[in-house]
DNA sequence: TTTTGAGTTGTTCGA
DNA sequence: GTCGAACAACTCAAA
């Protein structure tokens, strides 16, 4: 028996560490990597998640000494003609489980099947697919922390070693596109730029992952998500790697968020446009001037709420936001300046590195109190209250706004209320909290008369 | 079928 | 300043 060429057609899965699709493609023999520039694929990204996407395709161009085929268009079209200029007779791919990819996978596996190809897609982003684990009752969880003691329970296979394919790519490809990002300080794309933020992040911050991962100024969280987003790193190689600190464990139901979202997603795609619960459908929203004002102002990190402005600069210029600081700014937009939860999940999705449209929708409708397992809706978020809780030495605040670095500790949460006056050059707040506080509960309890 | 315990991340108020 | 209660009721998941 002779050996048989395959594509791989790789999309958000850019390593050759632990990657069973890939070694399905490489136990076959020859290998032809692809990696086709669909416009959706990039979907709602920013130039920030582009050009870390290209850098990690660069990097994993370099990693299979440079035999990477781009080519841009329609991944049916492209794939049959790189299939039949290579004489290649089968087509691999890690399985997509979100709501583009799975219709897109559809459509181009019949018509490369149409064209005499064998199609494969294998293996998954997650340590567990979604589809597998299901209640007593055999029915998708929606809350969080059975979902999470029941994917413990159905466990995760060990992670696999480097791929060693025989690289074969005698065909055109195009430049892969040079991005030039907003953000000024970026991290460093590609698989081995990965494992050394792994290596950093287990080698010690993963032990007081449970208290720093809330001290925005402290930076103790892994800074994985980008990595996890284009499939640098496996979710499996890092659960691998996970002890019984409880530290660890906390990190451990961190990257099982990320699978319980990919999990409602799937089984909800709706829900990456509209709101989880019917309930909360028709929770009265602001549109109109000064709402657009009040967002745009919310955007350029400019409302007079020291936190929330911190935050939103430091997304613009990171294309990433510290977690605690992404549930603030969330919750000022939906529940202090009543903006639509779909407008902010979108300005993330434009800016940030590891945007995933999972994570990010339904964090977003967490925080909103549409989604699973939602917050109670007297849960509202005060963002200076938060801020003196979890920035107590304003480390973070100096660093984004340094239009009020120089006010005291004391002072710096809300300078508005500085006897010393409002420092120039900063905004008054946009509005008061306290009463659009009760506006939100208004809001709800007029929306439950509804029920 | 019914019951029971529980549910990421908060804030305010009053003692 | 610290601490506990109130904020409401509902749905989920398992026993």
């Amino acid at each position: 028996m002779w050996a048989m060429t395959s594509i791989f057609w790789f999309r958000r899965d850019l390593r050759l560490t632990d990657h069973p699709a890939l070694a399905a493609a490489a136990a076959e023999g020859p290998v032809v990597p692809v990696f086709v520039n669909d416009d959706r694929l990039r979907g709602p990204s920013g130039p920030n998640r582009l050009a870390f996407l290209q850098g990690c395709l660069t990097a994993l161009d370099a990693d299979i000494g440079g035999h990477l085929v781009v080519r841009s268009g329609d991944p049916a079209t492209v794939l049959a003609a790189i299939a039949d200029e290579t004489g290649a007779d089968a087509v691999y791919a890690t399985d997509d489980f979100g709501p583009y990819g799975r219709q897109r996978d559809d459509r181009v596996g019949e018509a490369l099947a149409a064209a005499g190809l064998a199609v494969h897609y294998r293996d998954s982003p997650y340590a567990v697919p979604p589809n597998s684990v299901v209640t007593g009752g055999g029915t998708p969880y929606k809350v969080f922390t059975p979902f999470f003691r029941a994917w413990k329970a159905h466990g995760w296979p060990e992670p696999s070693g480097r791929v060693d394919a025989q690289w074969t790519a005698d065909v055109a490809s195009e430049p892969i596109d040079v991005v030039e990002p907003t953000a000024s300080d970026m991290p460093a794309p590609g698989e081995r730029a990965a494992w050394e933020r792994v290596e950093a992040f287990l080698d010690g911050p993963v032990f007081d992952y449970e208290k720093t991962r809330n001290d925005p100024s402290a930076d103790g969280t892994s800074r994985l998500s980008p990595d996890l987003k284009w499939g640098t790193v496996h979710p499996r190689q890092l659960l691998d790697r996970l002890g019984p600190d409880p530290s660890e464990d906390v990190f451990r139901s961190e990257i099982c968020w990320r699978e319980f979202y990919a999990e409602v997603l799937f089984q909800r795609p709706e829900t990456a446009r509209s709101s989880y619960a019917p309930k909360m459908a028709n929770m009265e929203v602001d549109d109109g001037s000064l709402a657009d004002e009040r967002f745009d102002a919310w955007c350029r990190g400019m409302t007079g709420f020291p936190m929330v402005d911190a935050g939103m600069r430091q997304l613009v210029a990171e294309g990433w936001m510290h977690n605690r600081v992404r549930m603030i700014v969330a919750s000022f937009l939906v529940k202090d300046l009543h903006v639509d939860w779909t407008r902010g999940a979108r300005f993330f999705m434009e800016h940030l590195v590891d945007g995933d449209l999972a994570s990010n929708q339904h964090g977003w409708q967490w925080v909103a109190g549409t989604g699973t397992d939602a917050s109670p809706y007297f849960r509202i978020f005060n963002p200076t209250s938060q801020s003196r809780k979890f920035d107590p030495t304003a480390d973070y605040l100096r660093k984004w706004v340094p239009e009020i670095a120089h006010l005291s500790n004391k002072a710096i949460h809300e300078p508005s209320a500085d006897p010393a006056g409002a420092p120039a050059g900063y905004p008054g707040p946009l509005v008061d909290h306290a009463s659009e506080r009760l506006e939100s509960l208004d809001r709800y309890a007029r929306l439950k008369e509804q029920w």
